[in-house]
DNA sequence: CTCCTCTACGAAAGCGCTTACGTAAGCGTT
DNA sequence: AACGCTTACGTAAGCGCTTTCGTAGAGGAG
């Protein structure tokens, strides 16, 4: 911290303006009490001494923070920085400050890092991300999370349920039957998903629902390979190619996020097979450059900037009873990396 | 803040394991002067109450702070969400939390954002982006920055002068002429610069590297528009359809970041004109979809998360005497979205 | 056995605020 | 004129830690 011996105290801006501490305090932090010509007289002293208050003896004293904590898993990731930068400017509207942290999708650092945020006593948690489908991996993490809200920390997650705290909740399962529908209704019927670790529980929920699609279509969802890799571009890169090794007649590619779909819009051009003429390619998510991709791409809107909003505006609302939740619908958007099946 | 009272404190923890609560202080840091025995003893007490420091007591009692703030212009932008990512990988390294804002590039709100990381008396402060050409504009913020400094506060600057403060520096002429002469050897010389707005530093150095290189060809940079639209991939798009308009036999477009090229390339392609065959386009930056475009973007390579993470350590050190300067390379790269002129 | 030096620990003084409580002055009532 | 109420302010007690200083006891040197 910076040695603030050298700057200007409280009971310097009181001594300046010939009042108490404690009438200093009250008139900067607009507390009532004061009458209207001392607060001014004590804000110009301030003014001049260039006082700014320690937040942390602040919180100490009052016992509250305007720091919110937001766990992610990967801030280079634009879904994720794009929920960031809603939560960032509301909290900015709000006067309050962001602390940030991303663990990598290990839950281990998840739960270390939750651990951390209480620590720093902050006013609310935030966590954005898909949660894990195994329980157990998902256990240490809810207790964390229960303990802190327990004590009276607000506690908000997006994309994200098992945690029973305030929720906001894309529609993920819609949104995968969604695009199935529209792939189906290009007359596909060789098809392959690409899919991240089926561990997270947002893939698990795509793919839920694009099975939904296949099934109410007729098709035997188990006809429909579903080819693992990690949930980057570099995952979408790697299912294509074991996709044109193992599965060459394909025509049409339901990547889980739009990431993974420009990993495999990518490796599909550098292999020389056309989009959408040969195979056609959807993704999920909609992040910002999905439409200026070339060919364009057919994915799913979430409003991220406005889910993280959202989760802000739950974690600063009084605590309901029960646990909330929004859900946030998701929207097929076609554009031209997707056309009707070759036959 | 959560409401501590339910949450155990040191002095139970000391209770708990039957020492002083000074013991148990040094126990739980670290700090030389307990026996190993007792230490564990408070350890074990500390893990069975689910004791954690109260980090604002901390702080204020020890003057130090393990949180280090970040400013950027906008986390969404993939620039400085690259930037963050790499500041906040290290960062957990050195088992230190981060406080993010961001600005929207407007320098009051920036000169905001930095009074309120000090009244956090973060341990040190990270400003990433772009300063402004105009000094009176960068004033105050140099003013807050110093007297920070003065106080014993760390500031490390990614892509900025002038502020006198350790820097992480982009070669952005170098990279700019790098840039254009890699066009101007492809024979092209009706060539634009789309930029944005030439107050920011950034463009103002990249377009300088630019005429560099027309200069060194012996041509004159005045007979190359320079279209100035804002810093985004909306900005792009605009640009060229100005450019379309107003210098429609143009064959290169020098586009000072990749959010501005990626726009370009967006544009051109709505309207029909071929990229490269027609127009060629490159950017700035490399940012991660860049190579994921199609055709894959000629830019120039900066390492945004090795830059963010070197201010970072700049930051961490002790300072020196004067400002430290840290070059990046800037490295061209060559991908599909340059070719030969046309004729 | 005494003296001195370490080591391991405890007591207590803050860090810079907020806030409960106390009090003096001003004002309206009866 | 005496009383109560309100307003405006001061006093001081913490908030939960760290850290300086003091001290008791163990151990070595003489």
């Amino acid at each position: 911290m910076v040695r603030t011996n050298s700057s200007p105290r409280l009971i310097d801006v009181a001594h300046a303006s010939g009042v108490s501490i404690a009438t200093a305090s009250r008139a900067l932090s607009g507390t009532p009490g004061v009458s209207d010509s001392v607060a001014e007289k004590v804000r110009q002293a301030a003014r001049e001494l260039g006082y700014v208050a320690n937040l942390h003896a602040r919180s100490l004293a009052s016992g509250s923070t305007a720091t919110i904590g937001l766990v992610v898993h990967e801030i280079g990731d634009p879904y994720f920085s794009e929920i960031a930068s809603g939560v960032l400017s509301l909290a900015a509207e709000h006067g309050r400050t962001v602390q940030i942290c991303h663990t990598g999708r290990d839950p281990e650092a998840e739960v270390e890092q939750v651990r951390s945020l209480v620590a720093n006593r902050v006013g609310a948690i935030l966590i954005a991300g898909s949660g894990f489908v195994d329980a157990s991996v998902e256990a240490p993490m809810r207790f964390e999370v229960q303990r802190y809200a327990e004590a009276g920390g607000r506690v908000a997650v997006v994309g994200r349920h098992h945690l029973g705290v305030d929720s906001v909740l894309p529609d993920n399962r819609p949104g995968g039957r969604a695009v199935a529908e529209h792939i189906l209704g290009l007359g596909h019927r060789r098809i392959v998903v690409v899919s991240g670790t089926l561990e997270l529980t947002t893939v698990a929920d795509r793919l839920e629902g694009v099975r939904d699609a296949l099934e109410a279509a007729g098709l035997d969802a188990r006809d429909v390979p579903v080819l693992e890799g990690p949930f980057t571009r570099e995952g979408g890169r790697e299912c294509i190619r074991r996709m044109l090794a193992d599965h060459p007649r394909t025509t049409a590619v339901i990547a889980l996020n739009d990431d993974m779909a420009i990993g495999c819009l990518s490796q599909l051009r550098s292999s020389g097979v056309s989009v959408p003429g040969q195979v056609s390619v959807s993704g999920f998510d909609d992040v910002a450059v999905a439409q200026d991709l070339s060919p364009g791409l057919t994915t799913v809107r979430l409003p991220m900037a406005e889910m993280g909003a959202r989760a802000l505006t739950l974690a600063l609302k009084e605590p309901g009873s029960r646990a909330r939740r929004q859900r946030v619908p998701a929207e097929l958007v076609v554009r031209d990396s997707t056309g009707p099946a070759a036959r």
